[in-house]
DNA sequence: TTAAACTATAAAGCTACTATAAGGTCAATA
DNA sequence: TATTGACCTTATAGTAGCTTTATAGTTTAA
């Protein structure tokens, strides 16, 4: 299987898949004489692992941790539990940043309405004023 | 004021500023005879507004907008407003998709105790499988 | 006088790709 | 046979918003 097949496959643009090998996420594939890249039912497995942590949030750190737990398998998976959790707390305080960046940016808008002009807009005020008790 | 000192006034470093200077959203202040910029009060409101804007999320292309809109104060303020509007509805959407993630990362979370080897992690096996039905 | 602290510019690094350039390979067609 | 088109190769640059590093000149205090 070709580099073109392959990224069809999965759902990725080839250069991705070439990226990914480069940064060692993706064991280089046999090549043809002329060079072209040869894939395998097992690299069509680890590139969708990896598309689906990306789906997931997981940087190519964290994969990159993970394919070293799979690597040794009879280790306890402690570790991959706790990356997760990791992660979700991440995700968790992202959401409570954005939630807090939310509310300010309402009450915000909510002090101007449209008919005013630009010197006495209510929105730019409370930038320019920084009128940002909320935290 | 020399970069130093604004950078201290404002809580950011010289490299930002200069930064800024490069990108068009600080006016290039004048300089010593030794080339050390010299900046004036102005400049450190210009610069508050900016560390403003970003702490609301905005980016640098929203902020160089909402600065033309300042340049031309006699204009009706509803472009400065939709652009907070765009704005809001791009962090609720960030917030719906952290939401949604998050709800999946729990999920997979819960198909594993800490009690199997990584052969067996239910993290992994979850991740491997493609169980993202949830979309 | 010398060292610390400050300033300057330019360039690279960060993340996770995406896009472009310049070229080699292969199959089918005119 | 020549050529088109689709595919492959590498290398390099661009994206956002800085941060870091390198290299060097300037000011200030001990
Ligand atoms: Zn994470
Ligand atoms: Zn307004
Ligand atoms: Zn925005
Ligand atoms: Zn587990």
């Amino acid at each position: 299987m070709r580099i073109g097949q392959l990224a069809q496959l999965v759902g990725v643009e080839t250069q991705t898949i070439r990226f990914y090998e480069q940064q060692g996420l993706l064991p280089p594939p046999d090549r043809q004489d002329n060079g072209y890249r040869v894939y395998t039912e097992k690299h069509g497995e680890g590139l969708a692992f990896i598309r689906r942590c990306r789906i997931l949030g997981l940087s190519l750190a964290e994969i990159h941790e993970l394919q070293s737990y799979q690597d040794d398998p009879h280790q306890p998976c402690t570790a991959v539990n706790a990356l997760l959790d990791d992660h979700i707390s991440h995700v968790r305080s992202q959401i409570t940043a954005l939630q807090v960046l939310e509310k300010q940016l309402v009450s915000l808008r909510a002090s101007c309405n449209d008919d005013r002009e630009v010197e006495a807009c209510g929105v730019l005020a409370g930038i320019s004023e920084g009128n940002m008790h909320q935290q």
